[in-house]
DNA sequence: AGGCAGATAGTACGATCGTTCGTGCTATCT
DNA sequence: AGATAGCACGAACGATCGTACTATCTGCCT
């Protein structure tokens, strides 16, 4: 989990330092604004109006919607990466990390990182019928997270502390099923109960393959 | 699972047998096409054009969108049923009618019954952030199936077919995470294997609580 | 210091949104 | 058979959507 297609200046269009800073603003305010009203659902006017800001000045920093989508995408991934992957990557290698990483998506549900729960269930559920560059890009995050989960799973593998007979990506999928179905819960009915039942499943399928 | 706010005929208005059958195509029809482009995302006009009806002639068998919204989660919720809870309570009373139950809503997800997948979890994703009667509606829908799954583990245990240790909805909650799993990841990579690793999980689930 | 490119705002466009209205048509009831 | 009322339609409304064009201002490089 990675790469995430960096930041690249492909064309060759210098930004100035304030332009700079509008941009981040509304990529940060569009990322947020898109777990409640949707990836489509958000308008560039009342993003612009969130902000405050001008439709046509706002417009100016992406070339259509679909490019500030794009760009809204890759903010989320970043916050995502920030908040989720980085901290659950700090435990120590092996069960605790994957622990580790499972707590911290929990956490950045409950702490509503984004106000809509996590960006990337929310934009996968609105887009998984409408093909597309932007789909696309969220299916590739969605991808990267599966990876990052069964590569940890494999990790604690190959060090001895789950059994290797455990099907990796089973696992894999169902520690994010729990993850999933607990966030669905907690931002629909505001149930805490549910990240409590999630984090309760999880020990127990890691107690289930523990070597 | 079943009250489900009947087609009560609350207003004295007649109803003539042509309008009737138009309602019902239309309901039909908004009900797939929700799960599609979203409840909100569908708009009047589009609804329309794809059962070959005027725009007004269509927005007067309802007084508002909302109210058009709300009879199309009834018409999904009675679909839901049809396709899903009668089919799973057919089979045996205990673990044999749970296991029913997810296998039923497994086939309409593959069977693609809604072609967005489980019209209630689009919804509830969609609407979670957005308070008002729709939401709730909707809310109520996804309590009711919760209610459900425990009363069928309820079920279970009474027959000494699952351990009376085990935490009623807690299971419920763990079986309903891998429903949704598989639902999710089948829409947006088209992935087949999610429900093989829902049923995988399910069943072993299952024997993990089985007396 | 001057000038250019980028940043922002203003305005306007065509399309589409939900909604309202008035008008014929016809199924159904008396 | 005639009356009633539900059904469907076309046209039009004000609002808002994404997008384009133009003009003013200002940060930054030479």
């Amino acid at each position: 989990m990675k790469p995430v297609a960096a930041p690249v200046r492909s064309d060759r269009r210098r930004r100035r330092s304030d332009g700079e800073r509008s941009r981040r603003a509304i990529l940060l305010a569009a990322a947020e604004l898109a777990t409640v009203e949707g990836l489509d659902g958000l308008s560039i006017g009342r993003l612009a109006q969130a902000i405050g800001m001008s439709k046509s000045g706002l417009y100016a920093h992406f070339g259509s919607k679909a490019e500030l989508q794009l760009a809204a995408i890759d903010t989320a991934g970043s916050i995502f990466m920030d908040e989720v992957v980085r901290p659950g990557l700090a435990e120590p290698e092996g069960v605790a990390r994957l622990h580790g990483i499972c707590e911290a998506f929990l956490g950045h549900v409950e702490r509503r990182v984004f106000p809509g729960g996590c960006f990337f269930a929310s934009a996968a559920s609105e887009l998984d019928t409408r093909p597309g560059p932007v789909q696309e890009r969220v299916a590739a995050f969605q991808r990267d997270w599966m990876r990052t989960l069964e590569r940890l799973v494999g990790e604690g593998q190959e060090r001895g502390e789950i059994a290797d007979e455990a099907d990796t990506a089973q696992l894999a999928f169902e520690l994010n099923a729990l993850l999933l179905g607990a966030n669905a819960s907690f931002v629909l009915h505001g149930d805490a109960d549910a990240l409590e039942r999630a984090r309760l499943g999880i020990g127990d399928r890691l107690e289930r393959w523990a070597a």
